[in-house]
RNA sequence: GGAGAGGUGGCCGAGUGGUCGAAGGCGCUCGCUUGGAAAGCGAGUGUGCCCCACAAGGGUACCGGGGGUUCGAAUCCCUUCCUCUCCGCCA
């Protein structure tokens, strides 16, 4: 969440990021905050006064008592009631003032960067880039979804028969596949300086208020309510919460983390034609990078993110697109976030394959996550992640773009992985 | 799941109702010492919020989390989470 006092300092640029955004009520809500502000401080100030007043009387009867004096510790004792009553009342409105506040500031998303382009949907997003060929399919090329059945390599009903629609079941090659893009991913991000980690795939709450899926997306989330354990949606909030908490010292940045974890969506109310096959599921792989950097470093981390993500996309030989989000398109917590498409020459349309966002101190503000600057002040960081790569549309793209009457021909980054030059 | 023990500052560890944000040790930082280092000596060394200039200084809160008793709680009570030991179950 935003910092209250850095509202305060920069009312007009934030008001003017949020309003980029399309965010309602930008204004109102600015001045509700800080109201709310003046009203915790001034609550604040009161109820230390008192406090002091009460902790100064409680030392005298201390001093009395240990004194023998009783009777005067009895007289000062009869002088405290007020004041207890007072701080009760006191200490309550703070609470409820700072939860209003609280609350209200998880209802405000984070500012964009002043590159994010303004804009309200996909259609105003910025296309920065585009690489690779897409291919010439020969006439009757299938869409993957065709393509898993002819090859019987995934198989969505019987996932359904085991959970329920988005849950596919892999088989023979088509699982190899999966394992085979996973540990490619994995020894990528290891060369690119990334250190693998396994989290836990199952969150606490603290863990999903740190970055930001609790509150904004609770029903997005698989819930076990039984324990209040939440299934992730990405390894970025196993991850970037191990650092919940800290404060790391200058010489430990930068961080950097890749892990490989199933992720889970209920995708609620977004299901449709569009979504058909693997374009769309509940579960899917995926690995992620993230990193925590020092706040003047986590522009360049972002460039050097991107450029390792589409390292990727070259490798697989995928044609690619990187996309600079517009305002409006921009994720909850992030400030500026780039999307690699992949085209999926059957479908004849680009899939979002990876996402690498910048959150600045977003999410570190929730977190709590600091770094000791030379002046041994505690400074919020900034952290990074970015998807590389989420396996399902990465899978329909090389089925798609690299079928052949002989096949489904594996791209030959994979092939050491796969054991195996085709799918036929 | 059952029974028991325990959770104190970066780490170890004392503290069972009063002047305790917390002894002592280790670590770390700075200084002295040294040719340099070690040892030794000296000083410093938590976090949030509030006043204030994000300084100095001051107030307040924090001894796993939440709640309570009390004039006063690290210390007592309740609750919750976690760790350890034994038993049970088990990949």
């Amino acid at each position: 969440m935003l910092q209250i006092a850095h509202i305060r300092l920069h009312k007009e640029v934030v008001l003017q990021g949020l309003t980029k955004r399309n965010f309602k009520n930008a204004e109102a809500t600015l001045k509700k905050l800080l109201l709310l502000d003046d009203q915790r401080k001034e609550l604040q100030q009161k109820h230390d006064a008192v406090l002091a007043q009460s902790n100064q009387l409680a030392k005298q009867i201390g001093q009395l008592m240990s004194q023998g004096k009783k009777e005067e510790a009895e007289e000062v004792k009869s002088n405290t009631a007020t004041l207890k009553a007072e701080s009760k009342q006191l200490s309550e409105s703070l609470k409820n003032t700072e939860e209003e506040l609280t609350q209200l500031l998880y209802t405000v998303p984070n500012i964009p960067n002043p590159r994010v382009p303004a804009g309200n949907t996909d259609t105003d997003n910025q296309v920065l880039s585009t690489h690779g060929n897409i291919p010439d399919l020969p006439q009757g090329a299938k869409p993957h979804w065709e393509l898993i059945e002819q090859y019987d390599i995934i198989d969505f009903e019987l996932g359904t028969k085991i959970t329920g629609a988005g849950f596919p079941v892999y088989k023979g090659k088509g699982a190899k596949l999966q394992r085979a893009l996973v540990n490619f991913f994995l020894d990528q991000a290891t060369e690119a300086g990334y250190h693998e980690v396994q989290p836990p795939i199952l969150i606490n709450q603290a863990s999903g208020i740190g970055t930001g899926q609790l509150p904004d997306k609770e029903g997005q989330m698989y819930h076990a309510t039984e324990d209040d354990f939440y299934l992730i949606p990405t390894a970025e909030v196993p991850i970037t919460n191990m650092y919940r908490d800290l404060i790391l010292k200058e010489d430990q940045l930068p961080v950097k983390h890749a892990g490989f974890t199933p992720c889970f969506r209920r995708e609620a109310g977004s299901w449709g034609a569009h979504v058909r096959g693997l374009n769309r599921l509940h579960q899917f792989d995926k690995v992620e990078i993230v990193q925590i950097q020092h706040p003047d470093k986590s522009y360049e981390a972002l460039e050097e993110m991107s450029a390792y993500i589409q390292s990727l996309l070259s490798k697989l030989e995928l044609p690619y697109r990187v996309l600079l989000l517009c305002g409006g398109d921009l994720g909850f917590t992030s400030a500026i976030t780039y999307d690699m498409e992949v085209f999926s020459a059957a479908q004849q349309k680009w899939l979002e394959v990876s996402s690498v966002s910048n959150f600045e101190t977003y999410q570190a503000n929730r977190l709590k996550l600091r770094y000791k600057d030379a002046n041994k002040k505690n400074q919020l960081l900034h952290t990074l992640n970015g998807s590389a790569l989420a396996l399902p549309r990465i899978v329909a793209a090389i089925l798609e773009n690299n079928q052949t009457p002989e096949g489904i021909k594996i791209p030959k980054a994979l092939v050491p992985y796969c054991g195996f030059e085709w799918i036929n």
